[in-house]
DNA sequence: CTTGACGTTGAACTTATGTTCAACGTTAGC
DNA sequence: GCTAACGTTGAACATAAGTTCAACGTCAAG
């Protein structure tokens, strides 16, 4: 299967596969005579993994180092353990997120909770003292670091918040 | 306030402080005439709310845009605007993380299952298959962006999904 | 033989949030 | 006046996961 092919197949691009290829992800791979690569089936399969690896908050480092050269052999021990931890950093995840939600929530009623007799600037006021009187929240559970992505990151002709090159004086 | 008693009592870097007034996101800042940075108190407090910010999903760059001249004239609409936003993008993604945490149970469980006459590689077979016969999973309620950084810079991070161009099947 | 689709490469670019560094200037204390 | 601590700058580096580009090679059809 040439390049092209698989990247029909699996949907992903070809220079996402070369990239792959180029960190040691994807190892299947082999060479025609003329240069072009040529690749077994199975790397449908892998890429298929790959992929929702990636979707389950795996990153590509974590993933090479867990996918095995063959299928049949995977390190038992190194991938529960993988799978537990990554768990358990969606948990920690988890808490930071309801804690944020619960924190805006509460900004937001309390910035509409505007006593009729207060103008906007002392509602401002009473809000920020409200929103910097609040404890660091310290969500001590630091875990590792979880990425997670979604399937297809195309960012062609989408809008992109420009950012804007530093001002220079 | 010389910049490096502003990074002590905030907490932050120099460094930061200097980023930040280089992005445009920290204003207030004068020169002595020898060339140092000087800061009002109020730097204190709107650094505060920067890191505030940050920590509960906003960009610098979503800051910045947000954040008054004048802390008592925010643009009222633009702010509860990004923080429902900010909220529902903060929902999808806890969403998508319940997912991917069922999902990981999943397999772990699976994992688990190997019958006792299976061997291990025939077991990974049995799991990978099962693995790659899960759906796509469409969680196709698209935020947009969502950044969440806890307090000490790690990421979690979702990117946009757009269509991508392509390829029919 | 030409054309278009497909393939190859390495390097540079992207995003966001900073850090680090070298080279240099300023200030306070002794 | 020396030294340490602090300040300044611009540029380069770091991360992760790719994309984009230019310049070039290959192949199949007409």
């Amino acid at each position: 299967m040439k390049i092209g092919e698989l990247a029909r197949q699996t949907g992903l691009t070809t220079s996402k596969l070369r990239f792959y290829e180029r960190i040691g992800l994807l190892k299947t791979v082999d060479r025609r005579s003329n240069g072009y690569r040529t690749y077994p089936p199975q790397a449908e399969l892998i890429l298929g993994l790959i992929t929702m690896a990636q979707r389950a908050g795996f990153t590509l480092d974590e993933i090479r180092t867990l996918l095995p050269a063959d299928l049949k052999h995977w390190d038992h021990d190194a991938l529960m353990n993988a799978l537990t931890r990554k768990i358990a950093d969606i948990e920690a995840l988890q808490a930071r997120l309801a804690q944020s939600k619960t924190h805006l929530l509460r900004l937001v009623t309390d910035i509409q909770a505007r006593p009729d007799d207060m103008d906007c600037a002392a509602n401002a006021h009473r809000v920020l003292t409200n929103v910097l009187m609040e404890p660091p929240e310290n969500l001590d559970v630091t875990p590792d670091d979880v990425r997670l992505l979604d399937s297809t990151d195309r960012r062609l002709s989408v809008s992109r918040r420009r950012s804007k090159k530093a001002v220079s004086p």
